[in-house]
RNA sequence: GGGCGCUUAGCUCAGGGGAAGAGCGCUUCCUUGACGCGGAAGAGGUCACAGGUUCAAAUCCUGUAGCGCCCACCA
């Protein structure tokens, strides 16, 4: 055994670090059966930029829970993975390299990135792209790896994954051709939300409103009998697509006009008055006019009534170029002639202009800021275009379906249960199913080809599918089974999809994927359903509902047992920190500054699902705590050697240990409720009191020797040893040092500690309570009359109750040799009243 | 507009019917026989506000306000 002079923190991130990859201590052995197994499906990570202090504190919750686990004799499947699947490595790739990807360019297999990005984006062949995305995200997933490993994540780094690897885009491929065939995908021609930016459809779980500024233009439509019918709108410039006017169908200023027609100002189309109950007699002038499409309000009317298509906005968010069919007079042939191929934007202002010089712009545009969609990632806001997308059925148009949803939601077990509710309004408000093809190159292809006829038309009723042993397939790089690359595009050949899937499409499938799906069934029969899968408040909607569509589609079952829902690391203004905006504190610098345990003890201490600040005085209390930990165990290895459990005489070591006992049921019993945060606490307490009063108690019993001696070392050593288990799964580093000074093996190998063990433990528990009290007021003479801790009692008298007096007496040679009373006087009395004096000199 | 959460000491947060708690910060001490990257003690609070239930409310109920997040139909 060797106990260092001077314990200290810094390097043991390094030292352990090192041991623990060498001796594989974290990783899984998959010969366990299911039941002595914990899963966790860990969330992947942006591979696009930067971890935060936000995933430090959540990913620190998930680790504390494993290790408790790992503890508890459950073998842990805690894999890791890399979401570099999607628009953020795009974009980032776009931005690092100065690179934009053009699907017409042919690959060049000898192109190299620029070394700084040029002012003008170079232009590369889809493949180039790809390839720069794989060699940015390798880099990115190094720096995280080597974070999370300083951090301490017992991860087992030999179970990874990414979700564009092949083993994802398999899994993904599989999964969306098993919901092709039995009807769970389908393809629809539809308005869509579009971002003109990314030029790709969006998903409704991926939209966001922002407050804008806007107008409200009073806008005079013309009635069969040359009065005005006025509608306020917001986006005028929408007036060439509209198709129609709708008021409440109890709105008594509109009813006489249900079944006539009124014209356009400008452009002279002649527009139905509808009526249908969505239209709010409160807004504007209680008559609106239908769009296709302004927004989605539109797409719900423009379906319902059955109203024909006008739209003008193109992918680019420009107004296209000729003027349409229906506008059919010279005079609003000439209006569009002065909006077209303007940005909506741009042509919003012009048509502004034009209305007043008509006269049929009543005042002036009022103004106002108003919620406006946009994509969460995007600049600008969405506008609404008809294409062809791929949907998977998530309930969004279903009752049956969105029925077994929510069941499933109840079933799974919400830590803290509170956020059930978020997800269940997130299904019951669901407006469509699950939009999952996206115009875009870096991610997941949809799995089809499409053939082509004599005639050259593209059959897209009829897709071409693969056979799964085939998967991974690139429709853009490989022929459709069947057929030769000479066809493609060819008549009587074939069409490859062009889209790929969105990423929530494979990361929906993250538990399939880490565990093997169809390629382990082993390994996957070991681990699914999970137990849990710890993540973000704001992805419920996203990853947490998308999991559970798919595993229930898919193997009618949820995902996991259980869900750590984590909450928000808060700015010091209190909003929630973003990578976006940049900090100084970057986690590695914090992990450095403080060493891993003390970042731990911070985000260990914010409780499940609660918004914590990041608190620098937080770590350095964890670090406080370590350092702590470090001295009193050397003190205790130094002043005790070992001896059988049962030397445990005394009566105030037998309170300790049973004081100890009450500890580790707690800290048990919170953890077995994920609650960290309450087992950190107890056991927090427990040792601050230990080494405050207990530590100081037996100081000079654990010096002599004998039978008090020995009582003293066993109880000593035995409550070390159960305080660096129950700290273990907060701060790894220090209580594995601390372990090896003393014990074989891994701390965090060993079992969670019981209260069996604690077989000499008595049942008073009050104790150590009464003679704690008893030092308390000892030091607060001390403290009173100015002098140091050692400075000898002169008298020290207590009137205790009755039961009390038994426990002083048990405790009056301990409490003699720590107050350096030489004489303990006890008189009866109804309450516990202390008179400490300190020598007058 | 709807929902969920939060509001307790200067700060960060526990507690959740039965005498207001911790850490930090602050004040005053202790020069250290485990620990100065220490230790001891002290001051500091109408538990957001208003009603209600109760013998008793920080705690339960109702409402209000502020903050945060999520959702909603951009006329």
């Amino acid at each position: 055994m060797t106990v260092p002079d001077k314990p200290a923190l810094e390097g043991l991130e390094a030292k352990w670090g090192e041991r623990w990859e060498a001796d594989g201590t974290y990783r899984f052995d998959r010969t366990r059966p299911r039941d002595a197994i914990y899963a966790i499906d860990t969330p992947p990570p942006t591979a696009s930029g930067a971890l935060h202090v936000g995933h430090v504190f959540s990913y620190t919750h998930t680790d504390c829970v494993a290790r408790y686990m790992r503890m508890r004799g459950r073998e842990v499947f805690y894999p890791m993975g890399w979401d570099d699947n999607g628009l953020p490595t795009e974009r980032r790739v776009q931005n690092y390299y100065g690179v934009r990807c053009d699907p017409t360019l042919p690959y060049d297999p000898a192109f190299e990135p620029p070394d700084k990005p040029p002012k003008r984006p170079q232009l590369v062949s889809r493949r180039n792209f790809i390839e720069l995305c794989e060699t940015l995200t390798e880099i990115d997933e190094q720096a995280y790896e080597a974070l999370w490993r300083s951090l301490g994540l017992s991860v087992d780094w030999t179970q990874t994954y990414t979700t564009i690897g092949a083993a994802a885009r398999t899994a993904s491929q599989r999964a969306f051709l098993r919901n092709l065939a039995r009807g769970e995908a389908y393809q629809q021609e539809a308005p869509v939300l579009w971002d003109i930016d990314f030029q790709t459809a969006v998903a409704q779980a991926e939209l966001e409103e922002r407050e804008l500024a806007g107008a409200y233009h009073r806008v005079a439509f013309h009635r069969a009998d040359g009065e005005p019918l006025h509608v306020e709108t917001t986006r005028p410039e929408l007036i060439p697509s509209c198709v129609a006017i709708v008021a409440h169908p109890e709105d008594e200023r509109y009813q006489p006009l249900f079944g006539t027609t009124v014209t356009s100002p400008l452009f002279e189309v002649e527009l139905p008055v509808v009526a249908h109950e969505l239209a709010d007699p409160e807004k504007g002038s209680g008559a609106a006019m239908i769009c296709t499409f302004g927004d989605t309000t539109d797409v719900t009317w423009w379906r319902e009534l059955d109203l024909p298509t006008r739209a003008l906005v193109q992918r680019n968010g420009r107004l296209q170029a000729d003027a349409p069919d229906w506008i059919a007079t010279e005079a609003g042939r000439a209006a569009y002639a002065e909006l077209a191929g303007k940005t909506a934007k741009q042509a919003k202002a012009r048509i502004a202009e034009l209305l007043a010089e008509s006269g049929d712009l009543d005042g002036d545009p009022r103004p106002i800021t108003h919620p406006v969609k946009h994509y969460e990632k995007g600049d600008r806001p969405l506008e609404i275009v008809t294409s062809r997308q791929w949907y998977i059925r998530n309930g969004g148009r279903d009752a049956d379906l969105r029925d077994d949803l929510l069941r499933r939601g109840k079933e799974l077990q919400w830590v803290p249960d509170y956020m059930q509710v978020r997800y269940e309004h997130w299904v019951n408000g669901l407006a469509g199913d699950w939009l999952i093809s996206r115009q875009r190159y870096y991610g997941v292809p949809i799995p089809l080809w499409y053939p082509v006829d004599a005639a050259g038309e593209v059959h897209h009723d009829s897709p071409i599918v693969p056979d799964e042993a085939a998967l991974p397939v690139d429709p853009a790089a490989e022929p459709a089974p069947g057929y030769d690359e000479s066809q493609r595009g060819r008549p009587g050949g074939f069409v490859g999809d062009p889209d790929i899937m969105d990423t929530w499409a494979t990361s929906s499938l993250t538990p399939q994927i880490a565990a093997g799906w169809e390629v382990d069934e082993d390994l996957f029969g070991r681990l699914f359903p999970y137990d849990l899968r710890p993540q973000g408040q704001d992805i419920i909607r996203t990853w947490l509902f998308g999991t559970v569509v798919r595993a229930h589609l898919e193997h009618d079952s949820l995902p996991w047992s259980h869900a750590a829902i984590s909450g928000w690391v808060l700015d010091p203004d209190r909003k929630k920190m973003s990578k976006s905006k940049g900090h100084a504190t970057t986690p590695m610098g914090m992990v450095e500054k403080f060493g891993a345990d003390a970042i731990r003890y911070w985000a260990a201490s914010g409780r499940p699902g609660a918004d914590t600040s990041d608190d620098e005085n937080q770590m350095k209390v964890g670090r406080r705590l370590a350092i702590k930990l470090l001295n009193a165990s050397r003190f205790v290895l130094n002043a005790s050697q070992d001896e059988p459990p049962d030397a445990v005489a005394e009566p105030v070591d037998r309170a300790l240990l049973a004081q100890l006992e009450a500890v580790v049921t707690g800290a048990t019993a919170a953890f077995e409720e994920l609650d960290y945060a309450r087992a950190l606490n107890l056991a927090e307490q427990a040792f601050w009191a230990w080494t405050d009063d207990y530590l100081e108690l037996v100081k000079g019993r654990a010096y002599g020797d004998g039978t008090g001696a020995a009582s003293a070392h066993a109880a000593l050593r035995q409550s070390l040893g159960v305080f660096l288990r129950l700290f273990a799964p907060f701060l790894p580093y220090v209580t594995e040092e601390v372990w090896s000074w003393w014990r074989d093996g891994s701390v965090h190998r060993v079992d969670w500690p019981s209260s069996s063990e604690l077989s000499a433990a008595g049942d008073d528990v009050a104790l150590l309570e009464t003679v704690g009290a008893v030092l308390y007021e000892a030091r607060r003479a001390k403290s009173d009359a100015q002098v140091s801790m050692r400075t000898p009692l002169a008298e020290l008298l207590v009137t205790a109750p009755a039961g009390d007096v038994d426990r002083l007496r048990a405790a009056e040679g301990d409490l003699l040799a720590a107050t350096g009373a030489s004489e303990l006087a006890i008189t009866a009395g109804d309450e516990l009243v202390v008179r400490a004096v300190v020598a007058a000199d």
